[in-house]
DNA sequence: CAATCTGTACTATTTGCTTAATACAATAAT
DNA sequence: ATTATTGTATTAAGCAAATAGTACAGATTG
């Protein structure tokens, strides 16, 4: 079951989008298997069958789920392709999050901080470091 | 001089807030320190003016910046505020790269891992921990 | 005083996103 | 064979963002 989350400050079918890719690649959705109709997650998602749809070509175009014409939607069944891919969202995120922080000024000692706070404030701690 | 950088997936004048208060924040523009016109700053960032304006009156609703209705726009002499924005927004930009990297199926331990390798990676390195 | 620069306001137009409501073809299910 | 479900396509409408162009009032500058 994924947790879809829309805000209104970006286009809704690019959040979609997203929330798939990772959906996907925390196993959510596992490797070859089927999703619900587009119309059954955009009534999920709170949001038009279009734009759900819209959400899901996208995602063919970069081979992590293909259409079967007239039987639904189904994951790659390409590991090594969903593996590739988390571990390319996990270093895009971070590096973008060094990124802003060292626009706010941050040097490394401060990162580390922050780093540290959040971590430790988490839920279910399991920080080690 | 502030580096813009405006992409198309998100609304223009959102982009041009958050990077003005990274330029506060981050002390690009000191307190008290007037700001370029907007027709020079819109130049500058390679928007409409209307643009930017919308932006700067945004800003002005946090109190970050005030306009002095002829002679220019100036940054809050007030440096505690600076730095009450500039921590809110490092915690928020740190939580959040935390829950979308939980949302990866991540647990601490690869967390960390990610963390040290960007952070290792980085062009001026004073990594310690 | 005259010129210039400031923020501000206004109208009009274009573009992209979103929703809505249908419709169709092909396959699976009964 | 019939029915239901699938992805897909199409048209229309509404909305917000962005751009363009113009104008005005008040202060500063020369």
């Amino acid at each position: 079951m994924v947790e879809w989350q829309i805000d209104n400050d970006r286009p809704v079918y690019t959040q979609l989008v997203e929330q798939m890719e990772r959906a996907v690649a925390s196993g959510v959705f596992g490797p070859g298997q089927r999703l619900p109709g587009v119309r059954e997650m955009a009534a999920e998602a709170g949001v038009n069958p279009n734009t759900m749809q819209r959400a899901l070509q996208a995602l063919e175009q970069t081979g992590l789920v293909h259409a079967k014409r007239t039987s639904g939607r189904f994951v790659t069944e390409d590991r090594e392709l969903i593996l590739t891919l988390r571990k390319r969202q996990a270093e895009s995120l971070t590096g973008r999050w060094v990124r802003d922080m060292r626009a706010l000024g941050c040097d490394g000692e401060e990162i580390d901080r922050y780093y540290r706070q959040v971590r430790e404030a988490e839920d279910g701690n399991d920080l080690k470091v």
